[in-house]
RNA sequence: GGCCCCGUCGUCUAGCGGUCAGGAUCCCAGGUUUUCAUCCUGGUUACAGGAGUUCGAUUCUCCUCGGGGUCACCA
């Protein structure tokens, strides 16, 4: 069974690098029918992990990604790690250190002045005699000293270090008792059962370590697969200061869940020429032996482009459920389907969508004055009045093309081109030169609406 | 600085020894539309550089350059 994970270390809200590598753990277990865990990493414990767990899962609900059983929590697992370190230190593969802190600050010093690694020297590898005063110990793991570690990762092909460039006994637990993160990641990806691990490449340097840590307790080691970080412009590992990386303010702006995952999931993985994805198909055809091997650049264009497309292929009915998130209550709203058909194709976000329908339905404040001076040409004023009357006789007047009638005929009688009638007319109803379909506005908002509109900017432009 | 990773249009990417180097987005032009948007059609733009290997390299090897990541009693 393929167990993945998603580990995140509570810093207050998923951002959108997080979200890929969940995104791509999700689908890689969906597609395999196995199950995709949820760790929160806050040993440190002056963070608050459940308010940023919470965060957490609810940017997963949103997004409709869900977890598989309970969230674990580091926090709360010191027993088990105890028992661990507890194993280690009595088969001799880790040990107590009386190194101060100030020996190893000094130690540190010393090798940087003479241009070597900085590294701990294994002092107290052996030690057996008397541990000086006054000195809570920490625990360290003895890793191998020479000889190679080999990453077998699935993005990046056999990753080779060598033991003496990057390894030396490291911390396991701090003079407190508590344990440290490479320390926890094996344990508790081993405890929970992951098979493959789907995270940042900014953890490939500490992996060899991890798999120290897995050697050293004789378990298997999972699947990696490290995969490239997401920059910003300049083209820097995208943090907090690079505008909107929290996944929630996405919904604020207006973008679809699916929109969001499809426009990260085509981040970094690709699937031949495909473009558009439905959840179904992401599940269908994840792999992550088509994940890229470099870095991308993250930039919204296309995130924008999506969101158009998901939003103009929404059935009406969802898109007005979604539409409530952004104050727009039109589930009972008689005029709704051509309410949404005239702008679904017009908006590029939810949120924007929102604004265009108020722009129909609320009568302008006021008439554009460049857009008064160009269409009130002529005999605007006639044609205007003509087509007021019209509407006004008329009896029953219910879709766009009733209305569509009407300007015809007045278009006819009176020998113009259509933008003679369209032209002023859409300024009187929307106070500006753009805008949707006059019929469907009108229809939108009625018989008696259109008619005061008219009349109003008539009286306007007196 | 040590170690590690990466390098195809501006951006996201396809490519896995022989292609007019493909798609998408963006941008531009034309068409459709009373307007704007959508939509349709077309167009501009890329293999970082240099050595090899080979009949032939974007593809394989090495070097250079460039970018990034990581080097804690943080995660």
């Amino acid at each position: 069974m393929v167990v993945t994970r998603f580990a995140p270390s509570p810093t207050g809200y998923l951002h959108i690098g997080g979200l890929r590598t969940a995104l791509f753990s999700y689908l890689w277990a969906r597609k395999n029918g196995g199950k995709f865990l949820l760790r929160i990493e806050d040993t440190d414990k002056a963070r608050n992990s459940q308010e940023a767990a919470e965060a957490i899962v609810k940017a997963f609900h949103w997004l409709g990604l869900e977890h598989d059983g309970e969230i674990t929590y580091q926090s709360q697992r010191d027993d088990i790690y105890a028992i661990y370190i507890k194993r280690l230190l009595d088969e001799g593969k880790a040990y107590r250190c009386y190194m101060s802190k100030e020996e190893l600050d000094a130690l540190r010093e010393e090798q940087t002045a003479n241009k070597e690694r900085a590294k701990y020297d294994g002092r107290y590898r052996e030690f057996n005699g008397t541990p000086p005063e006054g000195i809570e110990p920490v625990i360290r793991i003895k890793a191998p000293l020479s000889g190679e570690i080999v990453v077998h990762d699935g993005v990046k092909g056999d990753v080779v270090f060598k033991a003496e460039d990057i390894l030396d006994d490291f911390v396991i637990a701090r003079g407190d008792g508590s344990p440290t993160y490479n320390f926890v990641v094996a344990i508790d990806d081993h405890l929970m059962g992951v098979t493959e691990v789907i995270r940042g490449d900014d953890h490939l340097s500490n992996t060899p370590k991890q798999i120290v840590v897995y050697e050293a307790l004789g378990f298997s080691v999972p699947k990696f697969y490290h995969v490239p970080m997401i920059h910003n412009h300049e083209g820097k590992k995208l943090s907090k200061r690079d505008g909107a990386t929290d996944v929630m303010a996405y919904k604020e702006m207006g973008y679809t869940p699916q929109a969001l995952l499809n426009f990260l999931v085509r981040l970094g993985w690709s699937n031949g020429d495909q473009e558009i994805f439905s959840m179904e198909e992401m599940m269908e055809c994840f792999n992550p032996k088509n994940i890229n091997r470099s870095a991308s650049i993250y930039n919204t264009e296309k995130l924008e482009w999506l969101n158009s497309h998901y939003i103009k292929n929404t059935p009406n009915e969802e898109l007005a459920e979604l539409l409530e998130a952004y104050g727009l209550l039109l589930t009972s709203h008689d005029k709704k389907e051509i309410l949404l058909d005239a702008l679904k194709e017009r908006a590029k976000t939810l949120k924007e969508m929102a604004q265009l329908v108020n722009e129909i339905i609320i009568a302008p404040e006021s008439l554009d004055e460049k857009a008064v001076e160009k269409a009130f040409k002529g005999d605007a004023r006639e044609v205007l009045e003509n087509f007021a009357a019209k509407v006004s006789a008329a009896d029953e007047l219910h879709l766009p093309s009733d209305y569509h009638h009407l300007m015809e005929e007045v278009v006819k009688e009176m020998n113009i081109g259509f933008g003679k009638i369209g032209q002023p007319l859409r300024v009187a109803l929307l106070g500006k030169m753009s805008g949707p379909g006059l019929d469907s506005v009108m229809a939108i908002i009625g018989k008696d609406e259109t008619i005061a509109r008219v009349k109003s900017a008539l009286a306007q432009i007196a």
